[in-house]
RNA sequence: GGCCCUAUAGUUCAAUGGAUAGAACGCGGGUUUCCUAAACCUGAAAUCCAGGUUCGAUUCCUGGUGGGGCUACCA
């Protein structure tokens, strides 16, 4: 309809002022709520043609639309701005077409689908995972099923990151001080065991530290001499070296992480088609930094550390390998993105990572450019903002985290307290009471994070952010919950609607209203691909709900006695159950049919 | 020091350069013989400061100020 109007009114200019208008000078946007009115064309840039105020220059062209142009039935011009008012027929022929479409996303699938490679989530093996990973793996979960529906191929992947001085020293601190625990002994997810090792090493280090200042050495010669970060160091050196001993332990500790992690993504809805092990990879990177220092595209230091010079790029100069020939982040990044793509061939490949992290990703794709890969260009750095708690950033290494296993078990039990406090469900069986209650709780915190723009930090608050009344995941639920129930009892009156003749005359503004939003649907999620912006979905679920939510409150659906205006009501419900459960599902969040 | 991001009601978030800056929570006042009151209605309450571009700036540019990040042989 916008495109039919742009081309209507550059009909008028012509017409009226004997001029070309070009496109970006014909805005048009959906008319204010204040004001009556469906589109609303600002007049502004067009008085160069009509050389005429404002006033007069909207009316001429409102003038000429209705005589011309039949799906415009009123107008009226306020200030600069032309309001035009489409016909009640022309919504409902629209809304019509939407009732019928078996796959309301079709209209988003993209002419030239890509193959798309998403990373998100990347953990560390040292500690379970915490809210920063579930934003990230949020975000990465919905982009995928957002470009998925665009048409496009998308491969989920996760990038572990097992090796390094940090999964050593949980490694040191089980052997020193462990006594053999093991998740089975002790009860404690396998996750949370290791890292409660990794807190000890960290606790212990800084001990000796401190007794070593108290002893009169410097503060940054004590913390680089401590006895256990030297021990740390020999057991990294060892199994880079392949110890039998160490990598059985590592081993052994990895699967414990492993099915901890797992525990916590299946609990979060999320997967993975393809899960990475730095592990394996840096090797492969190294063996890139090699063959690239043979071609004479990176140089090698006094100390035979190897560097990449980048200035040119207006980036600086980089290090690849460390003296010793131990790999950095950046050498196994290298390795993990060309084996990635010798496996998938992907066009795009995107990063979810957060944005403290927008130089390395900069650099990585300056260094393949360098390189020589061509397909670098498709790499793309989704970069999205920190999650800080009340009193900051979070430190896990002091344990200052909120931890994802108990974030999403705490979520659940709320949901349930609310509930019971409401009254809700009370004639529902056990188990499916716990089912519903933990989609509220999953769904409240899974909305708070992603109607969040994701390029910017947020606050966290862990007694206040999650509520279950205005804009939030709850609302929403209870909407579609609502929706459900009303044709649950439609079933049971024996009440069939009518969804191939909707009869235009019985549609009054507020259903308009509604089909005018419903309409939206397509181009918002087409818009949140293109901007890689989930955050737009949510807003708009919620735009959704509340104004079903009105006409829901003001209007009787089952209890209309015209048939056809009960037919219409009928159809709007259905639709925005439709769309508010497709929308959710691009969040990953799941509606429960009653709650 | 250099570079990047950011600043909107008390709080958490919205707003392709367009009209009177929207919501939610919280605070004040209301709505239940009716399809779920986790709802609906209603009141008070905000663009960090100073310039510039523009018919028009929360949005773009410059300079301040506050917050965050990067600038590691950490990841």
């Amino acid at each position: 309809m916008e495109r039919v109007l742009k081309t209507k009114i550059k009909e008028a200019v012509r017409i009226l002022y004997d001029s070309d208008a070009s496109d970006d000078l014909i805005q048009i946007q959906e008319t204010r709520k204040d004001f009556v009115g469906d589109f609303t064309l600002v007049v502004f840039p067009l008085l160069r043609f009509s050389k005429n105020t404002p006033e007069k220059t909207g009316e001429m062209i409102g003038k000429h639309l209705i005589e011309s142009f039949p799906a415009v039935s009123g107008y009226n011009v306020i200030k600069g701005f032309l309001n035009l008012e489409i016909s009640d027929a022309w919504w409902i022929s629209n809304f019509s077409k939407m009732l019928q479409e078996e796959n309301l996303m079709a209209k988003c699938v993209v002419d030239q689908p890509e193959t798309i490679l998403v990373e998100y989530s990347s953990p560390n093996t040292n500690k379970p995972l915490h809210l920063g990973h579930i934003r990230n793996s949020l975000l990465g979960f919905s982009l995928y099923r957002i470009l998925t529906v665009c048409g496009h191929k998308v491969i989920k992947t996760n990038i572990v990151n097992d090796r390094g001085i940090h999964i050593c020293k949980s490694m040191l601190a089980w052997q020193k001080f462990g006594n053999g625990e093991t998740p089975e002994s002790s009860g404690i997810k396998g996750d949370h065991l290791v890292g409660k090792y990794y807190v000890l090493f960290e606790k212990q280090y800084r001990e000796e530290a401190e007794d070593l200042i108290a002893g009169g050495m410097e503060p940054v010669e004590a913390k680089n001499n401590a006895p256990l970060l030297k021990e740390a160091r020999e057991m990294l050196l060892k199994w880079e070296a392949g110890d039998p001993e160490i990598i059985n332990l590592w081993n052994q500790m990895n699967s414990w992480v492993y099915s901890g992690f797992d525990e916590t993504y299946k609990k979060l809805g999320v997967d993975f088609d393809k899960i990475y092990y730095e592990s394996d990879t840096y090797k492969l990177g190294r063996d890139l930094v090699f063959k690239a220092l043979k071609e004479g595209l990176l140089y090698k230091n006094g100390d035979s550390s190897i560097w990449i010079d980048l200035k040119t790029e207006g980036l600086d100069q980089k290090l690849l390998l460390r003296s010793d020939g131990t790999a950095v982040y950046m050498t196994q990044d290298l390795g993990t993105a060309v084996l990635r793509h010798e496996e998938f061939g992907f066009d795009r490949c995107i990063y979810v990572v957060g944005n403290e992290q927008n130089y390395h990703f900069q650099v990585l794709k300056a260094v393949l450019k360098k390189m020589d890969y061509s397909w670098s260009d498709g790499l793309f750095h989704f970069s999205y903002g920190m999650v800080e708690l009340p009193e900051g950033k979070m430190k896990s290494r002091e344990g200052v985290v909120v931890d994802a296993d108990d974030l999403i078990a705490e979520m659940a039990e709320t949901a349930k307290d609310v509930s019971l406090e409401l009254g809700k469900l009370a004639e529902y069986r056990g188990d499916e009471k716990e089912e519903i209650f933990r989609k509220i709780g999953l769904g409240a915190l899974k909305y708070f994070i992603l109607k969040v723009d994701p390029k910017k930090n947020m606050t966290f608050n862990p007694s206040e952010s999650i509520d279950f009344n205005g804009n939030t995941g709850p609302f929403i639920q209870y909407t579609y919950a609502r929706i459900r129930s009303v044709f649950r009892k439609a079933d049971e009156m024996n009440v069939i609607f009518n969804r191939n003749f909707i009869k235009t005359e019985k549609a009054g503004s507020k259903e308009i209203q509604l089909i005018r939003l419903l309409r939206r649907f397509t181009a918002t999620v087409t818009e949140a691909a293109e901007s890689y912006s989930p955050s737009l979905i949510a807003n708009y679920c919620y735009e959704l709900a509340k104004e079903y939510n009105q006409f829901y409150h003001d209007f009787t659906i089952l209890g209309e006695k015209d048939p056809s205006v009960r037919d219409l009501r009928m159809a709007i419900s259905e639709l925005t159950a439709r769309i508010l459960g497709s929308g959710m599902f691009l969040l990953g969040i799941e509606m429960p049919e009653r709650m």
